[in-house]
DNA sequence: CAGATGAGTGGAAACGTTTTCAGCCTTCCA
DNA sequence: TGGAAGGCTGAAAACGTTTCCACTCATCTG
């Protein structure tokens, strides 16, 4: 079922049918009506193919999201496909998998759809020039690395919140609390993710305080995972180093981290205070509700997306957003009497 | 930069460049040497709107996937990849929004990618017979509702746990621990979806146990929401029934309903106990963990994504599995002693 | 050595659209 | 009434591939 069939099945040359379709303005209401009543009883749906193949240019804004169960990243995609609707553009979602390659999948994208420009959003994100060089429109990155190979900062853009200036914001929480020992559970400490950034922040907060940094408070889970966490913190407990606060890279992580420490005989808390970053819906449904720093997500997406269509539209210069993260209250964290050492 | 281009540069012809390109035979090793670096050099890549314009057949299984967040489909989602990988054919991801219409979303990915099947994973899905037929490729469906227009069974394939025995289960779980008031906080009773199966399964646990059904302990919630969970809690307790036990509908549900219950002064499991269905990795890392019948996610996937296959390749005959869920004992239940009335 | 074989290559059609251009027929205006 | 203008339509080119067919050589085979 083609155009052809319903042209001949209307007595019309294909081009008026693909005017008709395409909402045209030069085809006759009569002939219209003809054609689309057709088009309906015949089920007709226009090959997507040979449309994009023939369209020189397009309004469409291709997504590139990492992952399929990050429900951070989805809050960002829910708000930047909003902005980008409202801007007047199409967005093209891409989802790929853990084996896949990011980079290429948008240049794949960007040749199919002939895209005016490109999100990437969540996953590890460590293409170097000569591997970003096949991307040819404006692209922004909203993902999970500090570190772009070896472009430099006026060869691409990026938003994301100010992660060691949030990490040291909740630490600096916790020792406001009064807390002094402070243990960190962190996917890593130089992999060049946010992990790394956060870990930095950490180390900040407790420099800034005189307090000096033990490796042995810091569990290094090499992923993201809950699971990982989890160990993580039976590793610390092992050590049996004293601690009265553990900051967790993410809410996931924190909620292991709660598990990990109430299964072990701590209450928190009462014996330990445990704060994040992410600020999930879920952070308020947890048990005690978690002390996080929350990251405006709807307000990634949309930023993200407005600066993209300002570089697509405007031909405005790469920029990086960094966005503030805003302490969300939680009943994880104690303040604690700093009983005089 | 086309395939012409590259052809161009190395002084052959359009055809030789393809036949290289997609590792045709008939190439000599020389002459593909020679195309492959020259690609690779201009970083050419592929038009694929060309190449699925012109494809006539394909080994493409498509993949409609409705929500970005949940984490019970993407568990689901990932094993059916891997499965459809396995079996020789490719994957193609399209995730949609609530506005989405995915039968429509099917049937355009269908005639782009001359797709061999069809799955369709997550959201409501009561689509008519009538709307069905834009889709001629097997399809199966994995979704949550439990009504399907007026598609005869012999129509459509579908996998899913058995929802009203998993609720049923449940709930004599709870009953066998010694509860007789058990509440229920679902999304609907009557929405044909899988909340109104599992209502009814709970409505059936009762039943067979002699054990009235009072509406004044089930909350109709409307939606799967965590918000909206808590406030249905808020409004039993309001009620003033009396209750020992909650029915949530999901995990993501009952950690609202511990939630609630927790903030206004009852304890979990002491002075109430939840029971859930999903068993998402989430539900080990609540406190108190859940107690929970777990969906065999993995085995979803796989299952639905092998009867595709089945019918894609063998012309296999619509079918509907049913599989088991499997109580996982958590912290959320605790058997009381029947206290004589 | 003649013919068959087969590897490697090029030409051209085909995929299903959109869009440009040209043409026809009305209508309108002077 | 002649010409311009404008609404509507059709023919054909173009988009970038893949693949069928035909062709050229070199290499066998008997």
């Amino acid at each position: 079922m083609t155009i052809k069939d319903i042209a001949r099945k209307c007595g019309v040359s294909v081009s008026t049918v693909s005017r008709a379709i395409n909402g045209r303005p030069d085809v006759s209401d009569e002939m219209r009506g003809k054609i689309l009543a057709v088009v309906e009883e015949c089920r007709y749906i226009p090959n997507n193919s040979a449309r994009d193949l023939v369209r020189s240019s397009s309004d469409a804004i291709g997504v590139v999201v990492r992952g399929t169960s990050n429900l951070f990243f989805s809050q960002v995609l829910r708000a930047a496909a909003q902005k980008i609707e409202a801007r007047g553009f199409r967005m093209i979602l891409r989802q790929i998998e853990s084996g896949a390659d990011e980079v290429k999948t948008g240049a794949i994208l960007e040749r199919e759809k002939k895209l005016q420009g490109l999100l990437f959003l969540g996953g590890r994100f460590d293409y170097t020039r000569q591997e970003m060089s096949v991307i040819n429109v404006p692209y922004v990155c909203c993902t999970y690395t500090n570190w772009f190979g070896d472009l430099g900062e006026e060869d691409y853009s990026s938003v994301s919140i100010d992660d060691q200036s949030a990490a040291r914001q909740a630490v600096e929480h916790l020792i406001c609390s009064g807390h002094r020992r402070i243990a960190a559970v962190v996917a890593g400490c130089s992999d060049r993710s946010i992990s790394e950034l956060r870990y930095r922040g950490y180390c900040a907060a407790l420099e800034a305080h005189g307090i000096p940094i033990d490796s042995r408070l810091v569990a290094e889970t090499g992923s993201f995972g809950m699971a990982e966490a989890y160990r993580g913190v039976e590793e610390l407990l092992r050590r049996e180093e004293e601690f009265t606060a553990v900051f967790a890279l993410s809410d996931m992580m924190a909620m292991a981290v709660i598990k990990a420490l109430t299964d072990h005989g701590r209450r928190v808390p009462q014996d330990c205070s445990v704060i994040a970053i992410d600020g999930l819906p879920l952070s308020n449904y947890t048990i005690p509700t978690l002390t996080t720093l929350e990251q405006p997500a709807a307000q990634m997406g949309e930023k993200a997306a407005a600066l993209l269509l300002d570089m697509v539209e405007g031909g405005g210069m790469p920029r990086h957003i960094r966005l503030e993260a805003r302490l969300q209250p939680g009943g994880s964290v104690r303040r604690v009497i700093k009983n005089r050492e």
